[in-house]
DNA sequence: AGCTATTTATAAAT
DNA sequence: TATTTATAAATAGCT
């Protein structure tokens, strides 16, 4: 043998930031995914959880694992977190539940913002005092042509404002973010049965295609 | 106090199969999924990737990580790995592409309501900007409690447009009739890109319910 | 695709 | 549920 031994570094301490070189991005991207499933295969296996993972390589390929099955669970997901759903009316259950969904946010978001405006009663009197200059504040009905047409005008500019404010926050702030909501109950849960820990967890798909675009969305609710 | 040590025996090997104390159980699942989405976010992170991680404990709440966001890549992957679709599930691409968007403006807003709320209400500021009638144009940082309720007037308009477009669409092409309601509970993480490996990331609700069955199956690639 | 040297993830126990 | 400890696993840098 040669005397050399293996000075390997071994592994080493990486920061979580996007990789530069593509090829050592692509490598860790393809070691990473397996490992990845591994983790959800095993999370199945030990806690008889459900669990699907779909990953979108750079390069646009699809790669996805899923128990009992990835649609088995995104369709839980999207319908509230039960297996109730099915289509009706030609309409597909998924899309029929994320339109559901968006209502039952927005719902809640506004029942947020009615909280935090409860904690500001106060200001309602420096309102009152000025409410010539808050004519939006009055009923629609009762609000003239132009007055309308201003409305109109201002909650377009904040609608941009929102938005801009927003896409900002995504690509600069971000991170983790918590969003908890509903609940629900529901139909029955399944669970795989115990397997092991070979390969075969896993499935893979190859799609070219690819897109970007980051944005924030929230998750699902529960049952139904 | 006492002399002892802390004769922990460490990590011990396990087999990957179902645990049945049901105590080590839940701990195990609370432990490995917060390690799953960690390691989900890192692969979004180092490689660029576009990542979904939707779970469901034995209890039956969810859980999910996403980015850019759940949604994103689960629509991806249901219209068959790319953004630009087809007619995916019996429903038509245009009315696809009209929900998803109206998801993403509505995630906009609410991500953009959850920031402002954690960022904390600034009733000064408020004070001072109300002498400002053109409040809707200067960036929302700058938005106090007073304009937060102009906020969610103009939200709850949209909110109304949303829902009565979605409607719209979704009728349009065959009977769809909005459900929301309920209640559900679940979390959903969402991942902006560089992200810190904080533990507040994650929520959590409670949702009684379970059920069983087993059965295991894989995901379905990405076509075309 | 393999091979370590290390960094991470965690099973146990508190 | 949060810490701490001792180990089992995952994996970065190379070949």
């Amino acid at each position: 043998m040669s005397s050399k031994r293996k000075p390997s570094m071994g592994r080493q301490k990486i920061e979580i930031k996007r990789i530069e070189k593509q090829n050592a991005r692509q490598v860790a991207f393809s070691k990473r995914r397996v490992g990845l499933f591994k983790k959800a295969s095993e999370l199945c296996t030990l806690c008889a959880a459900e669990t699907a993972v779909i990953v979108f390589s750079p390069a646009g390929k699809s790669y996805s694992f899923g128990h009992p099955s990835i649609d088995t669970v995104v369709d839980r997901y999207l319908s509230g977190g039960n297996y109730a759903s099915q289509n009706v009316n030609g309409i597909h259950p998924h899309v029929r539940a994320h339109v559901g969904e968006l209502n039952r946010q927005y719902t809640k978001a506004l029942n947020e913002l009615e909280a935090e405006k409860k904690r500001g009663m106060e200001l309602k009197k420096v309102r009152r005092d000025s409410r010539n200059q808050h004519w939006w504040e009055k009923p629609i009905e009762e609000l003239g042509l132009q007055e309308l047409e201003q409305l109109k005008a201002a909650m377009d500019k904040l609608k941009v404002n929102v938005a801009d404010r927003a896409d900002e926050l995504l690509i600069k702030d971000s991170h983790f973010m918590p969003t908890a909501d509903p609940i629900g109950t529901s139909s029955t849960i399944q669970h795989g049965y115990p397997f092991e820990p070979n390969p075969n967890y896993l499935h893979t798909s190859v799609v070219p295609n690819h897109g970007y675009g980051y944005g924030f969305g929230f998750g699902r609710p529960g049952p139904s």
